[in-house]
DNA sequence: CCGTATCCCAGTGGATACTG
DNA sequence: CAGTATCCACTGGGATACGG
């Protein structure tokens, strides 16, 4: 078991803040991007491999666990040959799928002035030799 | 963004994208608590350092520096003896902030039914033996 | 007061090969 | 099809010490 984390985090720190906790649910790389491809109904395994371009077979299967562990997801499997596993978010998923456009609305709005922002102060550093 | 062939497939990918941008911007253990933290108004580093707990001197300059890099927070420097700086959110950040409410609602509403969702599957594994 | 510079380890995640 | 298992590289972040 490679990873496993369930440390001091889990305690300490979520019960000071729940934005932390938020946050711990939906940090690693994929968490979110399940989601957002979950969102519109059941998908299988090999769906969402294909759908989340870059994402291993491990880290699928690590983030999928998780999610299903914190209640986000649904696993369902049909014994059927060859066998079929489908995935689907539960109602308090839908609902932070729903915050989450929010942040995506942020984001888009705001890109360019990020990414201008950045090079800006890249080249100042630059500029002046740092 | 190429418009590459557009499938049913391909655009999850695309919308999930502006979600990859966010969390990029505000992933890490320290950027999240760190605009919260400066939401009320301009703060010193010294009083940051206090009011996140557990947070690294270093940690605290690094992820500063980062938020000031993306333009969601401004550095001013006062030329006193001793030296004080003021960091403060722009506006965008607020923005940001914002959007951050709606998720640390869901975080509030849900965080006893995933804790018990979590704790309902680590018995049920450790039933089966694995 | 406000940082920078090093050192170092645990954890995260990629690549690949194997299985029910 | 839907995973596990294994190995490994990279890096986020803690501890500590020093400088303007």
């Amino acid at each position: 078991m490679p990873q496993t984390k369930a440390g001091a985090t889990d305690e300490i720190v979520v019960q000071a803040c729940p934005v932390r906790e938020v946050l711990d649910r939906v940090a690693g790389k994929w968490s979110i991007l399940i989601i957002v491809a979950a969102a519109r109904g059941p998908v299988r395994f090999t769906e969402l491999e294909r759908s989340i371009e870059g994402i291993s077979r491990r880290m699928l299967t690590l983030t999928l666990r998780n999610l299903e562990r914190d209640g986000l997801l649904t696993r369902t499997v049909y014994a059927t040959v060859p066998p079929r596993v489908e995935y689907e978010l539960t109602d308090i998923a839908r609902e932070l799928h729903q915050s989450l456009l929010s942040l995506t609305g942020w984001a888009q709005r705001h890109r360019e002035t990020i990414s201008a922002a950045r090079h800006a102060y890249d080249a100042e550093r630059l500029a002046e030799g740092r």
